[in-house]
DNA sequence: CGACAGACTGTTGTCGACAGTCGGCCGCTA
DNA sequence: TAGCGGCCGACTGTCGACAACAGTCTGTCG
């Protein structure tokens, strides 16, 4: 996500909010704010030298991201996830993606989404021994899958769910998580997407997702 | 929604937040907010009652929720349905709740949910009359669906679709809603569950959804 | 020594105000 | 009269301060 070249006309314009978002979301998905650990606003807002308000609006958000759960009164924690969340976190984004593929086999032009897709995974196999990059061209992958379809709902849906993710692959940590990046698991995705066997890319799919999740909980 | 009877140690302390949350809801997916009405934050603060910060707390939330969505420089507008984004709500829908009855069919005690799910569908079957009566039932089981499988996630996500589900119904009219409501089917979707038939399920699951959106749309 | 009243502290809930920015109106000018 | 520049109203972005409430500590009294 680096910053545009801001290529005169059209210039980098991001509220505090956003960027508190941004900020809070990689520091509880890389770990730097622990599970469970109480989010508190005044420490927070002096951290990130933004207003408690300001600051409000963006737990709000990453709230409803499910990577922030409250407790009693008012009182927010960092979410932690059990070996049972994971698993049901990557129940739903296997529906979720399996709906993704079902839709895009069963286009009359799905040709047309097969160049993006293999170039995306060209990308994840040139990322071979940089852990954060396999696991970004991995999520990229799958969130293209979701934004293909062109369903906004269903990528609203996939992204309130990416935090979740991300929080499971730190959960379980990098080195577990990689396993699930086998550029030949994602290739037989897009094959069965090619080939129009939209039951056959909703298994693929939902094989990985089982398997994924087994994986990281073991 | 209605208000709790505060059973006595265990009152009702609701946040303005909160408060606000639930009244903006209602009065955007019963109409009183017409679609693509541009919401002032100034104007909707006076109107509440309450400050600002306090509204764009509870705007944040909604906007999470997919009842509101975002203009230039941070306007925000009640969100606008076309048919098409009616068909993509529910096939997201209709991936999710596939989800929850395939998990409820392939337990071992899945006998146990029953009772509950035909208690609902006795709900439903009262409230010939009364259309808000019937939708609220309605999606009443539908939620009950998701609950039942413990899966949290799953309920989030659900949750995060009902605000657009209603919003569909009121775009489309109360009377071609309630065409949807018809209790064999849903009473279909319990009996395979409760034979743990859990493709059949889930594709009673899949066709209720398909034809509720194309009555919907027609 | 135990228990209870009271002050105290930490934290969230809520508010009003100020500042920045954009679009539109109006008058000036060539 | 068409173009141009500046003023003005309308909103959102952001902030700091006050109020309320629960939990904790402490001192006192039985």
């Amino acid at each position: 996500m680096a910053a545009q070249p801001a290529a005169l006309l059209g210039l980098e314009r991001t509220s505090l909010r956003e960027q508190a978002v941004t900020a809070l979301r990689t520091a509880i998905t890389s770990g730097a704010l622990a599970p469970s650990s109480p989010l508190v606003e005044t420490e927070l807002s002096e951290m990130l030298q933004i207003s408690r308000g300001t600051l409000r609006e963006a737990m709000r958000q990453l709230q409803q991201e499910g990577l922030i759960s409250a407790g009693a009164r008012g009182r927010l924690y960092v979410r932690h996830l059990d070996a049972k969340e994971i698993r049901d976190i990557f129940a739903v984004r296997a529906a979720l993606e399996a709906l993704a593929v079902r839709d895009l086999a069963e286009r009359a032009d799905r040709a047309s989404v097969i160049p993006a897709l293999r170039e995306s995974l060209e990308v994840m196999a040139h990322a071979e021994n940089d852990l954060e990059a396999r696991i970004e061209s991995d999520l990229n992958f799958h969130r293209l899958l979701c934004r293909l379809t062109g369903n906004e709902t269903l990528m609203h849906s996939w992204q309130s769910l990416e935090g979740s993710i991300r929080m499971s692959i730190m959960f379980a940590g990098l080195e577990k998580a990689v396993g699930n990046m086998d550029v030949g698991r994602h290739s037989a995705i897009v094959d069965a997407i090619e080939t129009g066997d939209s039951d056959e890319a909703a298994s693929a799919v939902r094989s990985h997702m089982s398997w994924a999740a087994s994986n990281l909980v073991s």
